[in-house]
RNA sequence: GACCCCAUCGUCUAGCCUGGUCUAGGACAUCGCCCUUUCACGGCGACGGCGCCGGUUCAAAUCCGGCUGGGGUCGCCA
């Protein structure tokens, strides 16, 4: 029996990198058939705190993954202690300024990597390890070691940051007499500088992602991109495609350097394959309680969806640009100044007069009054285009006009109009 | 500094293992053009890369060595 694990350490949110590591255990568990397992790694009782280990635990869940099993350290102190006595007893650990550690003595150490082959460590910088801190507490490569052979871990998949620990850690195992499992090393994830991920630059937790607007496959699927290729030149794949064909020999050994540019354009992919009810739903929890008027029905929600679902990269951009169709109160935007300065009160006052005596009022009759109207007073249809626009929505760029005027219904058309023209008469601000 | 890892367009990558089919393919970004009422979407196109030196070979992005460059680790943190 095969058995990975994701191994998160509760003193801090779950972040991008974290994240891919615990996508790649999870794709080589759910491809091989094995187990994937959960373990907190909370030794440090000072600085792990259950803020940070609700959200891993939320965001794991979030992205998609499930766990076959969970342990966490802190409950197993006991244990850890219990092969620390029996280090001691067999002459391999010995106790030193009220801690203990572990001693070894010089040999070349040679890792197979599942991803890069062959390491080859002919020396390290010491001759002993702490097992026991002197607070009584275990050490992270004691405790490792030990929660890898019992849980039965056989392959290791973590960051390329631990190749270092792992020397280490194959002499403990074999000081303890465990057998010595596979690992693989995954190589890291950087910021645009190089160099690892910043609280300035990426380190932000999934939660924050979440917060900014993207979806978890988005997430995902840019994660999995990152050091890993599908092949046959796929970019959009979700975690279930992935599963099928994931090998962790296809793994990359180099970094790769995070890129919000196509995170923002995989985000407005999957954003664009959603159906609308889906979109809907999504969107409600970006928007707050107070945010939509109590006369917004599901129809109406719907419908506006709809209108950007095509426009938006990240979930957030929804509340702003939607406003305009829930509220009459806004402000013309500061770039629609120069489409402002162009007093059309008589063209607009005609097309008002016209559009009032649509009965139908839906996109082909509006679109079709419309032009009819600019070619009755001789001007090009974009010269009503732009400040209609502007005069509904307040921006000088949005969904197509004629379907906004359909869904704004004729009232708030002739209204925003009306406003409009009053605006130019310098009845208004 | 010591130990270790890595090296294809600005970025993510395909190709490398099993040298020739690679005048190196795709995607993001950027820039054009088209579609069009604007924005977005979509379509088309452009720009742009095998770090350097040497070796092996009839032939090297692909194999070997060195150099350079980047990264990681060196906690009684995990």
């Amino acid at each position: 029996m095969v058995k990975v694990r994701f191994a998160p350490s509760p003193t801090g949110y779950l972040h991008v990198g974290g994240a891919r590591t615990c996508l790649f255990n999870w794709l080589y568990a759910r491809n091989t058939g094995c187990k994937f397992i959960l373990r907190i790694e909370d030794t440090d009782l000072e600085r792990s705190k259950k803020e940070y280990l609700d959200e891993i635990l939320e965001s794991i869940k979030w992205l998609g993954m499930e766990w076959d099993e969970i342990y966490y350290q802190s409950k197993r102190f006991e244990i850890y202690h219990q092969y620390a006595e029996k280090l001691i007893k067999e002459g391999k650990a010995y106790r030193k300024e009220g801690a203990v550690f572990f001693k070894y003595n010089f040999e070349t150490i040679e890792i197979d990597d599942l991803i890069r082959g062959k390491i080859v460590f002919k020396e390290l910088p010491k001759q002993e390890e702490v097992i026991i801190k002197s607070n009584n507490s275990p050490a992270y490569n004691f405790c490792c070691v030990i929660d890898d052979a019992l849980m039965r871990v056989n392959r290791v998949i973590r960051g390329e940051d631990h190749i270092s620990n792992t020397p280490k850690q194959i002499l403990m195992y074999k000081g303890l007499g465990f057998e010595v499992p596979q690992f693989a090393h995954l190589p890291l994830i950087l910021s645009p500088q190089g160099g690892r991920l910043s609280k300035r630059f990426g380190a932000t937790s999934i939660r924050e992602y979440r917060q900014m607007g993207y979806l978890s496959e988005a997430i995902i699927n840019y994660l999995m991109l990152l050091g890993w290729s599908p092949g046959e030149d796929k970019e959009i794949l979700s975690l279930s495609e992935a599963k099928n064909i994931f090998n962790i020999k296809d793994v990359n050994k180099t970094g790769g350097v995070f890129s919000v540019d196509k995170l923002n354009w995989i985000n407005g992919a999957y954003i664009r394959t959603k159906n609308i009810q889906e979109l809907a739903k999504i969107s409600k929890s970006y928007l707050g309680e107070d945010y939509l008027p109590s006369w917004v029905n599901e129809d109406y929600f719907h419908k506006v969806i709809a209108l950007f679902k095509e426009r938006i990269v990240r979930m957030t951009d929804l509340a702003d640009s939607m406003k305009f169709c829930f509220y009459d109160d806004f402000e013309y935007k500061e770039e629609t100044k120069t489409i402002l300065d162009n007093d059309l009160s008589d063209k607009i006052n005609i097309l008002i007069e016209n559009l009032n005596n649509v009965n139908n009022f839906m996109k082909v009759d509006i679109e079709a009054e419309f032009r009819k109207t600019a070619k009755d007073i001789d001007v090009k249809v974009r010269v009503l285009v732009h400040p209609t626009r502007v005069a509904l929505t307040g921006s000088k760029n949005g969904p197509g006009l004629f379907e906004t005027m359909e869904i704004l219904g004729k009232e708030k058309v002739l209204n925003r109009l009306r406003r409009l023209v009053k605006y130019w008469g310098g009845e208004n601000e």
